[in-house]
DNA sequence: TCGATCCTGTAG
DNA sequence: CTACAGGATCGA
């Protein structure tokens, strides 16, 4: 499910609906999704904070005790009114001295949770004003790798995954496979502006949708220019959007319009 | 830099 | 049945 997009969405409800919500009792329910003493640790803590890093999700709570959450691809964090009702998939819960509780489902068991003393160096927020077309050619110097696997090192931008970076690349007019260094001064600005313009729209769109009838995640589905249309038209110069694998994701990209 | 791995679900 | 899935990490 989550790109940061998402996550963001996560948070932003998860701060509306429980922050500063005391935890009666923390619970994990798959034995191996937390690292550390979970339960012990968030049992009577409240909620102060949530912070988002790229796709992490960090719960400050009292005590200084910091939860790391990362939803992988199939994670969802939110609150549900009753915390004895629960679905099968949901791997912890944590039940609020209200009745609610903060649940943390997912399907695929990919997600992880960890307590952590401080957070971790994650490369620059796409949205973060200080994330310029310099600060992006800075990293880019150098480096041969291909494009598409660049922008998805969260260690250089955080939160570009599968999907939008396919989207930036496809704004920008750049073939996914061009190494990273070799790219222009006039192709790194469009690359910038593509990033900018494309995450900033989908927190919107994917904020807006939430909770919506119908699957949010269709919204911003039509929004997307290649992603996940392989064999469709492109919708700038109408030939067959193609598909490619890179480290062993699907690129999706037009050849024509990426060079 | 590749491939395997962690998991489950769904589409073909 | 196989292929693939919006993520990340590990070892070769």
């Amino acid at each position: 499910m989550p790109e940061m997009p998402e996550v963001e969405a996560v948070c932003r409800r998860l701060r509306e609906e429980a922050e500063g919500c005391l935890v009666s009792r923390a619970r994990v329910l798959r034995a191996g999704m937390a690292s550390g003493d979970v339960e012990t640790a968030c049992s009577g803590a409240r909620l102060e904070r949530v912070e988002r890093r790229g796709k992490n999700i960090f719960l400050h709570f009292s005590g200084d005790v910091i939860l790391h959450v990362h939803l992988r691809m199939t994670g969802n964090l939110y609150v549900v009114p009753d915390h004895r009702l629960l679905v099968s998939t949901v791997r912890a819960v944590f039940e609020l001295s209200d009745g609610r509780g903060i649940v943390f489902e997912d399907p695929r068991a990919l997600g992880r949770m960890a307590l952590v003393e401080t957070l971790p160096e994650l490369g620059w927020e796409p949205l973060d004003p200080g994330f310029t077309v310099a600060v992006l050619a800075g990293l880019a110097k150098g480096s041969k790798r291909e494009a598409k696997v660049f922008l998805m090192d969260q260690g250089k931008v955080a939160g570009l995954g599968n999907i939008y970076a396919a989207e930036a690349l496809f704004r920008a007019g750049i073939d996914p496979r061009r190494a990273m260094g070799t790219l222009g001064k006039a192709r790194l600005a469009r690359l910038h502006g593509a990033i900018v313009m494309v995450m900033s729209g989908a927190v919107e769109t994917v904020y807006e949708e939430w909770g919506r009838p119908g699957n949010f995640v269709e919204a911003e589905r039509e929004r997307l220019q290649v992603y996940g249309r392989e064999g469709e038209g492109c919708r700038v110069c109408g030939r067959g959007v193609l598909r490619l694998a890179q480290g062993g994701r699907s690129t999706y990209f037009c050849g024509f319009c990426q060079r």
